[in-house]
DNA sequence: ACAAAAGTGTTTTGGGTACACCCATGT
DNA sequence: ACATGGGTGTACCCAAAACACTTTTGT
């Protein structure tokens, strides 16, 4: 370890910083359901060990970015791989693991520290068109709204990043990630409506989309339905970075 | 230093963590414009040493809360104290100490990790009502949209914490932070037109204002000024917490 | 034929925005 | 008397919201 000078008088410099570690809510979208990724933990208890849910986390390593701590330790633990995460926020309470006593006496044994601050991330993936079967086995999805608990403070942590994906989506071109490359509008408005757990006038939501000259009418229509084949659509970035007002260009 | 045990095979648990500073953003409402909080450092250069402009911000001690340190390091570095400070950010990018390379000969002499993560906070002062004298000579009250450049990536830091404010201020009542507790339709205008930076139309500002039951008029009028004193308002917090909507009570 | 979803217009209502003058007070 | 800011009403436009039926295809 390099040594230690101070160049500030009243600069009383601890030894080292609090552990840091990283945990991601991998949002995804199936069935026309939002969908969130959690991995199943073995958790001891004085009657019998239980099963619980966390997010997929873990700790930084020393020196490493904490963006490549999120993607390996989401590859470590789900299987998943060259997701694009995002940090959103920040939970640094220091009793944050010590809420629920079981989760904490499952963690205790791996800290060198009591405290851990954890940097949150949010990703987005559309679950039909990656690899389900590089997915690990004590992994699930499932709809955040049916979801009552998770471990440590993880349940604060997924209804943050909610909040913060229902508002980054008014102002991103996030929903496209979520989505295939082609897609029928209804595919849009239930995807939208699974996230703001909500639902839209068919009418309206199509009057707004038609306002947004970064969605492209393909001319094509689908396939393998078993009912009027709708018409597909797809998001044009160039036009976005052109026409895009740094507002809600996404607000429906 | 506890013993480190492994209770997950894969588990390559580093050392130590990144190191972890806390940077600090204080606005400050004074002579209807909006300020932030700034501290001059002596850069060394091959030239001549020169002055340069930081945020408040130091190293978080281990198992010191980060809002606890970024509250020591505020009285430490500026002389404030007591003030309430909300972390919004995190700022990880492993150069971000390297982008300007005189910032860094200063710093690195006070490192152990060439790489420092920085939470970031912001937190909300009505200049007036401080106590002045209290305030460190290094440090200065600046308008940021007249900031061109700080050391680091401050310039960014400072960037997003107004973009936070912006955004928060729409839904939560921190205008009231930053104004007198009792203060005039005008002064409350001024005040959103100063984090805006734009203008509003004077009427449609204040039938807006009578939208918000929560803001309650004294029947008092102001003193001391030389043209037609105003009415007096003030922010009423219970009929606010019951009132509130969770939308965007405070858009104008 | 039936089931399922695609696609399409109109009306009403409320909010946003633009706009200009008189009044009260202190100097 | 003058300078300064306080305070007020209206008209227009557009966006939001509510609402139902016909068409197309696969089975």
């Amino acid at each position: 370890m390099p040594s230690k000078k101070k160049i500030e008088s009243n600069d009383n410099v601890p030894e080292i910083s609090p552990t840091i570690s990283v945990d991601c809510v991998i949002f995804g979208y199936e069935d026309y359901r939002l969908k969130v990724l959690i991995k199943r933990e073995l958790v001891p208890s004085e009657i019998k060990p239980n099963y619980e849910w966390k997010l997929p986390g873990n700790r930084v390593r020393l020196n490493e970015d904490i963006c490549v701590a999120a993607s390996r330790i989401l590859k470590e633990q789900t299987g998943l791989e060259n997701l694009s995460v995002k940090p959103f926020s920040v939970f640094s309470d220091p009793n944050r693991l010590k809420r629920r006593e079981h989760d904490y006496e499952w963690i205790k044994p791996s800290l060198e520290d009591e405290r851990v601050i954890t940097i949150a991330f949010y990703s987005l993936v559309n679950v039909s068109v990656i690899d389900n079967s590089v997915l690990n086995e004590d992994v699930s999805w499932v709809v955040p709204y049916d979801i009552k608990e998770l471990m440590f403070d993880h349940k604060e942590v997924l209804d943050e990043a909610l909040k913060k994906l229902r508002y980054d989506l008014l102002y991103e071109p996030l929903v496209f990630e979520l989505l295939s490359e082609k897609f029928t509008l209804t595919q849009m408005q239930k995807l939208y409506e699974a996230i703001y757990n909500t639902t839209y006038d068919k009418r309206n939501f199509r009057r707004k989309i038609q306002k947004m000259p970064y969605i492209i009418p393909l001319y094509e229509i689908e396939t393998e339905v078993a009912h009027t084949p709708a018409h597909l659509f797809s998001f044009n970035r160039e036009v976005y970075e052109k026409k895009h007002t740094e507002r809600f260009d996404f607000e429906v």
